[in-house]
DNA sequence: GACTGGCACTCGCTACAGTCGAGTGCCAGG
DNA sequence: CCTGGCACTCGACTGTAGCGAGTGCCAGTC
């Protein structure tokens, strides 16, 4: 078990040289590139010890070494530094990012920015419903039976959703659901809502118990229930880099699983504060994508966590890079976001 | 140039059979699976002429022949009916749409209908806002300095943006925006609305010109100008069935397309009143969609079209089935627009 | 005891030759 | 105008051989 400095040397030797080349790596070119004062045949012995440990294999029996996905989860936790990145990579962060003039636009940039800085498939969760609070709710009459209620959130998002109601409702009721639904909700987190919607329903007046109790429905709907999560993704194309080498050479499942924002979420929407998520190959959950390799975060004005976002690419990445990256643009968009 | 009735016979068996089996198709083949009342070398003096003429090829010397962009040009506008939809399917369309409560949500579950019947990548466009009209708009305080205008079109889209203003306007003020911005706008068509909200600044008192000139910028820009069109998708696993073969080897191109939303728009966005538009291989005006097919349609409630929809795959595609599902899945759309 | 040079061995890759067969074009005859 | 026959082409597949990168092991050295 003993794995000595030298020993973790060859191992990061390898990932780096196999990420750059996308070939096997032999202990001759080893030697060469990197300046282990070493020979080959020492490497080598160190190369067989590495490869009863699981962390390199060989594809064939006369080729070089390719890093397991253990070899890229022992790189990733020990033996690389996250790498700064370039002013270049800075402006143009800063570049994408100003003149955005929404929470649409801004969440679109960043996935973009995202896609292109990585050269990977990008992808941002908008920000959470249920990390949010209620900013204010309109119900605008769309006929006398039909309203049409708009939620703005404090993270900038909006959500609307036509009501049905079951009855007539004049003018002047539709003033005093609007204000009471208000009263009520304004200020209060998403997730906390349930129950005070429930409430709403029992002190609102006979004449409007009937529209109230369809209008907390769709409340609870909206709000809580159903698919409150967005999801933007950029850089698909980014998939066909590297032939079909990465992926086992097809992308299908890879695409199956991007359409799926119920997976998406599950890979970025679970942020920790201030931590950057690295999931390798077989350690992710979904079937589809243990061919690859995912690098997300948290985000969000401040201290505090609205949203995920992330990259996808193949298990043969650059990590320090990607997670320099998704760091530095998660940090931007928080900044962003508190300027609300 | 004699395309006598036995050499259209030919090439819409030679169509059929290719795009059934994905190999190049011999004049042997054709005489067993089709009955052509000929033999083999007949067939094959035919197939020459349809070769010189263009409308079909070998790939090698020693293949069968394979239809080219112009062949099946011939057989779409020529060779082929409709075909009916199967029960099934209409079944499958009906129970997909019923159930949807928002726009959104048609539109969402629209295009995973048609990407899964059509086995293809589909793209809906979202309704028009050109072709639109403001149903109602309204405005949010969110500070002192900042509104969201909500727009709320007659094809239930809703459009939002932040508003902000130079100075402060107090509460009586925001009402009064909001009931001039109704009085003029609501009813009319999005495209007819610039001249309108320049006369809005215009005819604003005094203390209200200030706020009503910025809210006409930003209604212009939201309204009319800026990424006024919205487009869904769905599919894109597709692509690789049929192996590498169709796309000539790689769908780098194909996926960069798809994330144009420019680049969709012009597929799709351009239908014609109740046509179906087919566009083959190399008819397609976007580069990178050179060995791609896509068949659209518009929609919209009644006679009226608000928007595009389509589906795109290899040029070997089943065009007779394909043009039945979009043009049905077109109708159903229109069908449940027009229940609002 | 750790490292090194040397050596035999493995095995994928490439090139090349040969065979097979599907499919063609052409031609003479019905 | 259609058909059967025939020579021809050429891609796909198979088998063989040589090359070379890379390995594992071992005996020797510091």
């Amino acid at each position: 078990m003993g794995l000595d400095d030298r020993k973790l040397a060859v191992l990061r030797a390898i990932v780096e040289d196999y990420v750059a080349t996308q070939e096997p790596v032999g202990s001759k070119a080893l030697v060469e590139r990197h300046q282990l004062g070493v020979s080959p045949a020492t490497v080598r012995n160190d190369m067989a010890v590495l490869e009863e440990e699981g962390y390199i294999r060989q594809p064939h029996t006369s080729a070089g070494r390719v890093p397991t996905d253990r070899g890229y989860r022992l790189f990733v936790d020990r033996l690389s530094r996250v790498k700064p990145l370039s002013p270049a990579e800075r402006r143009a962060i800063e570049r994408f990012l100003v003149g955005a003039v929404d929470l649409d636009d801004v969440v679109h940039r960043t996935v973009r920015l995202l896609a292109q800085l990585t050269r990977q498939v990008a992808v941002v969760q908008y920000p959470s419903l249920a990390r949010s609070s209620v900013r204010h709710l309109e119900l605008v009459p769309i006929s006398t039976t039909r309203l049409m209620l708009v939620m703005i959130a404090d993270t900038g998002r909006v959500e609307q959703r036509l009501v049905e109601l079951p009855a007539p409702v004049p003018a002047e009721d539709v003033t005093d659901l609007r204000r009471l639904v208000n009263e009520k909700l304004v200020g209060s987190r998403l997730s906390d809502t349930p129950p005070l919607v429930q409430a709403l329903v029992d002190e609102a007046g006979p004449h409007l118990r009937g529209a109230m109790t369809t209008l907390s429905t769709v409340l609870l709907e909206t709000l809580v229930e159903r698919h409150e999560e967005r999801i933007a993704l950029a850089g698909t194309a980014n998939l066909t880099r590297g032939g079909l080498l990465d992926f086992q050479g097809s992308l299908r499942p890879i695409l199956e699983a991007l359409e799926e924002e119920v997976v998406l979420l599950k890979l970025i929407g679970e942020a920790e504060p201030s931590t950057t998520r690295v999931l390798i190959g077989d350690e992710n959950e979904v079937d589809n994508l243990r061919a690859a390799s995912v690098v997300s975060t948290g985000y969000g004005p401040g201290a505090t966590i609205v949203g995920g976002l992330g990259v996808l690419g193949p298990t043969r990445m650059d990590y320090p890079g990607t997670i320099a990256t998704v760091r530095a643009v998660a940090r931007y968009v928080g900044d962003l976001l508190a300027q609300n």
